[in-house]
DNA sequence: CGTTAGCACTCTCCAATCGAGAGTGCTAAC
DNA sequence: GTTAGCACTCTCGATTGGAGAGTGCTAACG
């Protein structure tokens, strides 16, 4: 890695710069011409060697040009890091477009989803952000018709679930509405574990709400993240590189299953400090589906309180000069969107 | 159509079902072979020739065997609507898999696309069941801080919408919920109509609220359709006819986007009465992405009142004996499920 | 008259072949 | 350390030549 001169370090740069762009493996001759360096071929060739040699560059057979390894593409990302930026005139059209829609979570998801999906040409995924610490807020009860009732729970951070509920006996709407009333008011701004610490209620009513407010609550706690949305699947099918269907049909699948998807995006991520940006990089070996495939991903929102992930999927040779930026942009535009809603309580 | 011998027919739906098992065009020899018919290849090519004059039939090449055109696998379909039964053990096991879930919408949405995904290895899609006349029944105000408040706005039949917003001026938990109350004794099972047609209210506040449930209810009754779930996207790439990636790029980004998703389930079935099965054919000259794809659809719930749609996307050469028992099966089991939490309004 | 055997014909598919082109590694000279 | 030259290797695309499958037609058969 140190042990790279500085020649070394431009081609290395310059071949997967040009194998990104152009999916094709390169050549010297075609690296010398096509950015005019001041060396001829068979320098090139030596130091390409050398590069294929120390594990940044492979031959996809005798007689073709070079291609980046793993470790070559996870050089390039090192450099790209820190340097990368998006133009100013992409920044404030996606600041725009999150201004310009709703106060709405579930808009403020789709929208990032759908700028993820777009800037990078690969699959997006977005989990909503997730309050870490679970706290009751308000609960309402309303009648529907004899004995079923709808329970509406608020959790503190405006996070909503909703159920249905069937109660042993007819139970009349203004008896209902005492009865969340006295919930609302006791329960005030508790956790999980304060619930639970509660003394048994006497009334047969309240004690069996409490329960079904207790598991909405540990339901919504056990969540690491929120639904997810995910944009972009058919670009999947663009790259050359999944010509073999196979691959394609892998990675496909994994973001066809919200299930295996939050679970690989919480697991890659967790405790993750915000802000910080990871790529994963043809699976880091343990996945064998990504195997062909990158990652870029993120955790948004403020720590402690309210966090997501969001990330985009695209082949190895994706296009991380617009990608990286891009993702930490957008992670840094919900983080800010979820501060604002969230820090006022 | 009508003009077929009875042995015409036989041998169309023979050919038919050999092209779905195998994908490959099927040839008179194979033909005799396999189902030990009492005829010479011959015989069987002298039909053939007449069903593909017919326009029944056609080939690929001058001597490939033959292939069902749309009218073909029209025939075909017809025959198979009134006689396709989903077998016992499974009607049961799908059957039991809804009674075990939640009684909540959401689980039987994504249980309803996961069981037809699976079913017919195609890709599912079902609309959440749209309340049709949008009636208020309860609206909820909760302070969050300051000028925040959310509200949560139920509708008969159980649809449940939130939304923040932000007063002009910070307001009380205990005048919120005056207002709160007030609305509801007002307003109690208005339509949109009634609603429009209420006197001015003296108070801002109730003014302000008003609109904003008014706005709410009637994005509600825009929808055709709620929200949509689907699964199995990636059984796409596993149809041989999806090699080439152009087709199966097109089918596939119509299903990526939920907005043209639901457009298309609405405008094909639109007014459709429940219960009545549909077969989309080959796009039906009408949708271009979806010239080489089949779609079995279906409306559910109770009409007037609330319905959905739900459907499965394949290759024309899905297997229809599967997949429209199971679209039909699956659609009567949310029907019922729609009419017993909804009658009771 | 419907059915069948036989046969020539057509077309795809697959494998083998071949040459062009690209790129390499090595050696020797600058 | 850099470069020119060269022989070598390997892929890719086009071409070719069966093999195989299936057809349509004709003539014979019951």
């Amino acid at each position: 890695m140190t042990d790279l001169t500085e020649r070394q370090k431009t081609l290395l740069l310059l071949i997967v710069r040009d194998h990104i762009e152009t999916a094709q493996p390169v050549g010297s001759k075609r690296l010398v011409e096509h950015y005019r360096l001041k060396l001829s071929p068979a320098t090139i060739r030596n130091e390409m060697a050398a590069l294929t040699e120390m594990g940044y560059l492979r031959q996809p057979h005798t007689s073709a040009g070079r291609v980046p390894t793993e470790a070559g593409y996870r050089f390039f990302v090192s450099q790209m890091m820190d340097q990368a930026v998006l133009p100013e005139t992409v920044q404030r059209t996606i600041s725009h477009q999150f201004h310009q829609s709703g106060a709405d979570m579930n808009q403020w998801m789709t929208l990032a989803a759908s700028i993820l999906a777009h800037q990078s040409q690969g699959v997006s995924v977005v989990t909503a952000p997730h309050i870490e610490q679970v706290k009751f807020k308000h609960v309402e009860l309303i009648s529907t018709q004899g004995r079923q009732v709808l329970m509406v729970l608020v959790l503190v951070g405006g996070e909503v679930s909703q159920q249905i509920l069937t109660l042993a006996e007819p139970v009349s709407q203004e008896r209902l509405s005492q009865t969340a009333a006295r919930l609302n008011v006791l329960l005030a701004g508790l956790t999980i574990d304060a619930m639970t610490a509660l003394p048994a209620r006497s009334d047969a009513l309240d004690r069996d709400i409490l329960t079904l407010i207790l598991q909405d609550m540990r339901r919504s706690a056990e969540r690491v993240s929120g639904e997810i949305y995910t944009d972009g699947l058919s670009n999947v099918l663009t790259e050359p590189e999944f010509i073999e269907k196979e691959e394609a049909r892998r990675a496909l699948k994994l973001f066809g299953e919200p299930a295996t998807l939050k679970d690989l995006l919480d697991r890659t991520i967790a405790g993750g400090n915000v802000g910080g940006l990871q790529v994963l990089i043809g699976g880091e070996g343990v996945w064998e589906e990504l195997r062909q495939c990158s990652m870029v991903i993120a955790r948004y929102g403020v720590p402690g309180l309210a966090t997501g992930a969001l990330g985009v999927l695209g082949p190895m040779r994706m296009s991380y000069a617009r990608t990286i930026p891009t993702v930490r942009f957008v992670a840094g535009l919900l983080s800010d969107l979820v501060n604002d809603t969230i820090t006022s309580e």
